[in-house]
Order: C-alpha cells, then sequence, then structure tokens
DNA sequence: TTATTGTATTTTGAATGCAAAAAGTTATGA
DNA sequence: TCATAACTTTTTGCATTCAAAATACAATAA
C-alpha cells in the first residue's frame, strides 16, 4: 500500500499548506511542463504508476489530468494502453502553423487598437533583451524571451478566448521547438523579423503588425519542418520512442 | 450500490455492446450534448450525484469528463462546490466572435484552394435546402444546416487542427444561440450572407470569402448580443440560474 | 534456434470507501 | 419576527480496491 502523500510527505520542503487549488489542475500545469521542458519525449509512454509515485498522488486525480492533457492534444490516450506523449509529424506542423498565423494576426490587430504606451515600452525592454541573448547566442534565454514577447501582444489584445487557444495551441507547437535548434541563418532572419514586429507595433499599425506575425510564423514553420525532416528519417515521426 | 450498467442495464435497449470507447469520452460527448440542447441550462450547478444516475455510471468517469468539459469552457469547476454549466456574458460573446471570425476567415481561404467541385455541390445542396426552410420560417431546421454548412466548409479546409479548434469554440458560442431567437430582420439578413458565400465558394474566391466570414460573423455577433443584452437585465448573466 | 502457447505480472478502467467541506435544517435567543 | 448557532445531511476530493485487458515471461514443440 502507497503511502498517501498528506501522511507521508517528503519531510524536506516547505510548510504544510492547506490545499488551495484542485490537485488535477495543478498536476495538469506539472506534466504539461514536463512535457515542454522536454522530461517527457514525444511518443514516450506514461506509465500512470511512475507519475503517481513522481508526484506523490494517487490515480485519481493523476487520469483526470490526463484526461484534459489529451483533450489538448499534449498527450494520446490508448483505450488499455495508456498514455503516450502526443508525438509531431510535419504535417501536424504544417496544419499548426498557419491557425496560429490566424490568431497572431488577430492578436497583433487587436493589440494595437489597445495597447498602451507603458505597455510598449515594456515589449520594446524585452525586445531589446533578446536581442542581447540573440548576439550572445544564448538559445534557451532568447526562447523565453520570444515567448514572452508574444505572449504580451496576446495580454495587450484583451481577449481571453483568444489568449486561451493561443495557450493550448503555443504548448503544442513548442514541443516540436525545443528540439528542433534552428540553424544560425533562421535565427538571423527571426531577430530581424522581431525589429519589424517591434516597429509595427510602436507605430500602432494593426495590419501590418498582422502581416509581418503571420510572414514570420510561416517562416518559424518552414524551419521546423525542416528540422523534423531530418530526425523523420523513413516514417517514423518527430521524436521516436526512446523508451527507457 | 449502485447497480452497474454492465450488470443491470435496463432490459430494453440494443445488444451488450461490449466497451468500445472509454466511458469518460462517451459521457463527454453526451453532456456536451445536452448542454448544446439546452437540456442544461447555464448557471444551473450540476450534481455528480444526478448525472450518475442518469446515465448510470459511476463518479470516476463521470468526474474524468468533467474535468475535459471544463477545459473547453462549458463547465466551470468551483473547488468544494461542484459543477455548474458556464454562464455567457456580452463580454465573453463580444470576445468569442473575432476569434471565430479569424478562424473562418483561415478556414475559407484554405477551404478555396482544396475543395472539389463535388464539395462545392454538397455545400450548394446544403444552402437550397436551408434557403427553403428559412422559406418556411422552419427556425431549428435552419440552424442545422447551417452548422453543417459551415462544418463542410472547415472539412474542406482539411486542417484537422483548426477543425478541432473551431468545434471547440463554435460549441461554446451555439450555448448562446440556441436561446437567442434571433430577429426576423436578421435572419434575412444572414440568409443573403449566405447567398454570397455560396458565391465566393463556388468561384473559390478566398479571400473575398474570408471577408464575407468575418462580415456575417460580425453581424451574427451584434445579433446574439442584443438578444443576451436582453436577458441581461441587470447585472445577471445571460441565463440565470432556473435551478429546479 | 525460432515460433508458439500457456501462465504470471503489470497496467488500465471503473467502482467503492472515507474524510473534509458545504449546504440544509432545526433549535435557540434576541 | 429575524438572526444566529449547533447539528444533520449531502456533496465533493481523493485514495483505494477489484476486475478485465494487456504485457512480460517461460516452457514447449517444431
Amino acid at each position: 500500500m502507497t503511502v498517501s502523500a498528506k501522511d507521508a510527505g517528503p519531510p524536506a520542503g516547505g510548510p504544510p499548506a492547506g490545499p488551495g487549488p484542485p490537485l488535477h489542475e495543478e498536476v495538469v500545469g506539472r506534466i504539461r511542463g514536463m512535457i515542454l521542458a522536454g522530461e517527457l519525449l514525444g511518443g514516450q509512454r506514461v506509465p500512470e504508476k511512475r507519475l503517481c509515485d513522481q508526484l506523490a498522488i494517487s490515480r485519481t486525480p493523476l487520469r483526470e489530468a490526463l484526461k484534459v492533457l489529451a483533450s489538448e492534444n499534449l498527450l494520446v490516450l490508448l483505450p488499455n494502453r495508456g498514455a503516450r506523449v502526443a508525438v509531431l509529424t510535419t504535417g501536424d506542423v504544417d496544419e499548426m502553423f498557419p491557425v496560429m498565423g490566424a490568431l497572431e494576426g488577430l492578436a497583433g490587430e487587436l493589440a494595437c487598437r489597445r495597447i498602451s504606451d507603458i505597455e510598449i515600452d515594456e515589449v520594446r525592454a524585452l525586445h531589446y533583451q533578446m536581442a542581447a541573448h540573440h548576439k550572445r547566442q544564448e538559445l534557451g534565454e532568447y526562447f523565453k524571451l520570444n515567448q514572452r514577447i508574444h505572449g504580451k501582444i496576446f495580454e495587450a489584445a484583451g481577449n481571453e478566448t483568444l489568449g486561451g487557444l493561443y495557450a493550448v495551441l503555443a504548448a503544442r507547437i513548442r514541443m516540436a521547438r525545443y528540439q528542433a535548434n534552428l540553424s544560425h541563418q533562421r535565427w538571423n532572419q527571426a531577430m530581424a523579423e522581431h525589429e519589424e514586429i517591434l516597429e509595427a507595433l510602436s507605430g500602432r499599425d494593426g495590419p501590418r503588425l498582422a502581416r509581418i506575425l503571420r510572414t514570420h510564423l510561416e517562416n518559424t514553420c518552414e524551419s521546423v519542418k525542416g528540422v523534423i525532416r531530418a530526425s523523420e528519417a523513413g516514417d517514423s515521426p518527430v521524436n521516436a520512442s526512446a523508451n527507457a
């Protein structure tokens, strides 16, 4: 019998901390984080017991979380054979980027209508931080700032429905990205595109921003597909197994 | 002890039917259907026990289904106080329609590139069926055909990612629509817009179709908001309670 | 050796059990 | 009468249990 987390959590750690948010929600976040951090690779099986032990919870909230993650397309549930981390094919990528383009385009237009001077300054600050990381070739930091800039644009758009769909799709796209080390050439191009993004946003030119964002996405799409095609030797999907 | 569905389903009904798809998935569909059919009204509490009895399942798969439906924004889960059917405010509607416009716009463009002559004929057939129901003022049938036409456009777009997001958002929007009896004036206008949709699709004019679809959505949005504002007397949301 | 069948073990799907929280009810006091 | 407090019932969150399915393993036969 497994000791329950409540009775025998690890002695080290923070204070008791009464259960604020429901457990399954926290678990959704944790597992999503693991997938996006590459701790769980695409195609890999995710046995319930292992995660239960790791997270020190019972199967009930874990399984609830798995269902939610499957509805976000981060996991695939095979009846009676458990969950696997979803695998992205070039076909998936080809589908996702145009959709992301539509969402970012709309976000750009809305953002240009509503963004405040202060928010523009914040984006500008993030932009130059990102440029610095680009110059120093610090890819991880670059990605983080990149995400925050796009996040800021959606935030400025002030449309939670849009933001929600973006978050789900962005997570799915990130699954491919963390392993798709982009080429120097593409990185430079992306940085140049971001200069334009900042310009259009500063000038509050909605249509132009929407156009640039779509182009930016299209180019990113091609780049990602290129990398995926490389790992996709025969017909195997992006991250083939690596089952322990 | 509750009798399990397996041991003691209603004697009447189909054959045993071994459990094909996972139970929670079926339940997600069932409950979604109930919400969209208006059997569960917005704001209404959804006690687990009642649904368990009604669907003849235990709480485990039911709760899994509730989590998924909450992630689709059809339900709201309040910690320790159960699930409620989500309630749409005019603010929500204001958010949803532009997003739907972006999705439909993209779908229209993609559809124009890929749609076959046969598929166009199918849409045309649906269109004229719908026109007939409009002439006879059969609102229910009109809605159904309307949905199928838009569904066909997304199908022709051939982008499952896009289709998935559409399905989720469309369900949410339909929550408002089934109670928002549109005015005769708006109905006539909508029908006229559909004439244009058919024209643009037949001519495979992507940009024009995208533009019309966005306008169509904008107009629908205004109409729906008008109806919602009416029921939204003070600050109460769309479908206030009606708790038995 | 390799393929196949039968058996033990693991893993999943779903139901049940139990404790904590909320909601509902009755009783008490102003 | 109304408000509050104590208590009861219901409902929820999570852990555990049980059966069926799948997997891993071993023995046997070709």
